[in-house]
RNA sequence: GGCGCCAUAGCCAAGUGGUAAGGCACAGCUCUGCAAAAGCUCUAUCCCCAGUUCGAAUCUGGGUGGCGCCUCCA
C-alpha cells in the first residue's frame, strides 16, 4: 500500500509520488517571530515534524524547510513597543522558538531561512514579475497584477468576482484592482528598509515564501504545508507569484492542518484565552503535548482543555508503564530461543496497522490506537510468570519503530538517581523486610513528593518519574 | 453575498453500505502489607426529518446546531 496524501488542491487523497524517487522537498510556512508561539502554532509544528519523521522512516531523504518571517509590520510595532530594533526582536523570538521546539520534542527543520537573509532573491523575484508584466510599481510599493494569472483562486476555490474586498482592510487607491496584493512595501520614515529598484522598503508577506521555497527547494515542491487559514490568501498568492514566474506548478501536494480551539472556543486575543507553548511546557511533559496533538486527525479541529490534557497525560503514562515494565522485566528475564510465533504474528499485525494508518493520509489517531494494541500485547506478556528475553526485546523493538515516528512516550534510559534517593530506597527495602510498613510508606511518600514513584512488583521494586 | 469545514457514549476518537475499534474518566471487583501498575466487569442504535436499499453512523435530499476564510492570524 502506498502513501496517500490528501491534497487541498484537488480535495482528494492521492498517492504520494515525489518528483525525485528518493527525496522529498517539503516547505512549511513558519512563524513570524514577533512573539512567543502559542498552542495554535504548536499543532503544525508537531504535526509536520511527524510527517517528516514518517517520510524518513519510509526511507526518503527529506529536505524540510521552515522559514522565519523576521521583518514585517508586527515586528516593527513590537520593536517600537519594546523600545528596541527589529533584528533584536527577531533574535529574541527565534531563540524562544527553538526552545519551544525542544519542549515539544520537535526536531529542527533542515533549514530555517530568514527573510532578511534572502533579500537579494526576493528583490530579483519581484523584478522578474515586474519585467514580465505580472507586477507593477505604484506609489513606492509594488503590487501583483492578479488579473495576469488566470488560475488565481484555484487552491481555495475562490471566485474573484465573489470575493468581498475592503471588509477587513481598507481599499487602497494605489492598486489597479483591489484583488491585487503587495509584493514590496515602501518604507515609512524611520522604518527598517532595504534598497530596491522601486525605492527603500521591505517585502510583502507572500513573496518571501515564494522566493525562499524556490531558492532552497526548486520550482516544484513535493509538499507545501501550513495552517488552514493560510490557504487564502497566503498560499493562493504564493501560487500566483511562483507559477507566473516559473511556469511550473509550485507544489504537487498541499497540506493544511485544522485549527486549535480552547475550551471549545476560538483562541483569540479578545477572549484572552491564548496559551503560549512556553506556558504549556511548564505544565505538561512534551510527550503529553505531542499525544494531545496527534490524537486528533490533523484536518479536524483540535480542542484544548485541561481535561483533554489530563487524558493525554494519562494515556501517555499507560504507554510508558508498559515500556518501563518491559525494561524492568528484561533485567530478570530468561533467555529463550527466538521470538514466539504468536507474538511475532501479533506484533506484525500491530505494525502493519500502524503503517497502514500512517499511509492513509497520516491518520495519527488510528496510529495511536495501534500503539495501544501494542500496549495490550506488552501487558499480556508482562503478566506471564516467566518472561522470555527474546519476546521482551521484540516488543521493545516494535515499539521503537512506532515511537520513533510519533515520539509520544519517553524512552526510559539508564537514568541514575542521586545518592540521597538511593539511600532512601535501600532503607525502604530494609524496612519492608522488617515489615515496618509505616516507615516504608513514609519513604514512598517522601520520594513521591520528589516526583519519583516506587512500585513493588513480583520482580522487585521499580521506580519511575511522575 | 461567495468559498469551505464539523456534528458518533461523561470526555478524546475510529469506522465511509452489513448490523458501533481503541483510549481516558467513573463505579465495583481481583491482585497487593497498603499502594501503584496490571487485570476483569460496567458505559451508545451514531444531531433531526424524509428517501434509496434486503440492509445506512456510513449514500441522496431537506433541516438544525457549531465553526472557519474572503488580502498579511497556524
Amino acid at each position: 500500500m502506498a502513501l496517500q496524501i490528501y491534497n487541498t488542491m484537488t480535495r482528494a487523497k492521492e498517492e504520494f509520488v515525489p518528483v525525485n524517487p528518493d527525496k522529498v522537498n517539503m516547505y512549511v510556512c513558519g512563524p513570524t517571530v514577533y512573539d512567543y508561539i502559542h498552542i495554535g502554532n504548536a499543532r503544525p509544528v508537531i504535526f509536520f515534524d511527524v510527517v517528516r519523521a514518517y517520510l524518513e522512516d519510509r526511507g526518503y531523504e527529506v529536505n524540510y524547510v521552515v522559514n522565519f518571517t523576521d521583518v514585517d509590520d508586527k515586528l516593527i510595532r513590537k520593536a517600537e513597543a519594546m523600545n528596541t530594533t527589529v533584528p533584536e526582536v527577531a533574535e529574541k523570538f527565534i531563540a524562544a522558538y527553538y526552545e519551544d521546539l525542544d519542549g515539544l520534542g520537535v526536531q529542527k527543520a533542515s533549514l530555517n531561512p530568514r527573510v532578511t537573509e534572502n533579500m537579494d532573491d526576493i528583490v530579483a523575484f519581484i523584478g522578474e514579475l515586474v519585467d514580465t508584466g505580472h507586477a507593477y510599481p505604484s506609489g513606492g510599493d509594488v503590487y501583483f497584477r492578479t488579473s495576469s494569472f488566470d488560475e488565481y483562486g484555484k487552491l481555495s476555490r475562490q471566485n474573484l468576482e465573489q470575493l468581498q474586498f475592503g471588509i477587513r482592510i481598507e481599499v487602497d487607491a494605489r492598486k489597479e484592482n483591489q484583488e491585487d496584493f503587495v509584493l514590496w512595501k515602501g518604507a515609512k520614515p524611520g522604518e527598517i528598509f532595504w534598497e530596491s529598484p522601486w525605492g527603500p522598503g521591505r517585502p510583502g508577506w507572500h513573496i518571501e515564501c515564494s522566493a525562499m521555497a524556490r531558492r532552497y527547494l526548486g520550482d516544484t515542491l513535493d509538499i507545501h504545508g501550513g495552517g488552514q487559514d493560510l490557504q487564502f490568501p497566503h498560499h493562493e498568492c504564493e501560487i500566483a507569484q511562483s507559477e507566473s514566474l516559473t511556469g511550473h506548478s509550485l507544489s504537487n501536494y498541499w497540506m493544511h492542518n485544522g485549527y486549535v480551539n480552547i475550551d471549545n472556543e476560538k483562541m483569540s486575543k479578545s477572549l484572552g484565552n491564548g496559551i503560549t507553548v512556553q506556558e504549556l511546557r511548564g505544565r505538561y511533559k512534551k510527550e503529553a503535548l505531542r499525544y494531545f496533538v496527534l490524537s486528533t486527525h490533523y484536518r479536524n479541529p483540535l480542542n484544548f482543555s485541561a481535561d483533554n490534557m489530563q487524558q493525554s497525560l494519562n494515556s501517555v503514562e499507560r504507554i510508558e508503564n508498559a515500556v518501563s515494565g518491559l525494561h524492568h522485566r528484561l533485567k530478570t528475564a530468561a533467555g529463550g530461543e527466538g521470538v514466539s510465533d504468536l507474538l511475532r504474528e501479533r506484533l506484525d499485525a500491530v505494525l502493519g496497522e500502524f503503517y497502514a494508518k500512517m499511509d492513509d493520509d497520516f491518520n495519527t489517531p488510528d496510529a495511536v490506537t495501534a500503539v495501544f494494541e501494542w500496549v495490550n500485547e506488552a501487558n499480556l506478556i508482562l503478566r506471564e510468570e516467566v518472561a522470555r528475553k527474546a519476546d521482551l526485546e521484540a516488543l521493545l523493538e516494535a515499539f521503537a519503530k512506532m515511537n520513533g515516528v510519533l515520539r509520544i512516550a519517553a524512552q526510559p534510559g539508564e537514568e541514575l538517581l542521586d545518592e540521597e534517593v538511593e539511600r532512601l530506597i535501600e532503607e525502604r527495602a530494609e524496612a519492608r523486610k522488617a515489615k515496618n510498613w509505616s516507615r516504608s510508606d513514609e519513604i514512598r511518600d517522601l520520594l513521591a513528593e520528589r516526583g519519583i514513584a516506587l512500585e513493588d512488583t513480583p520482580q522487585g521494586m521499580r521506580w519511575r518519574r511522575k
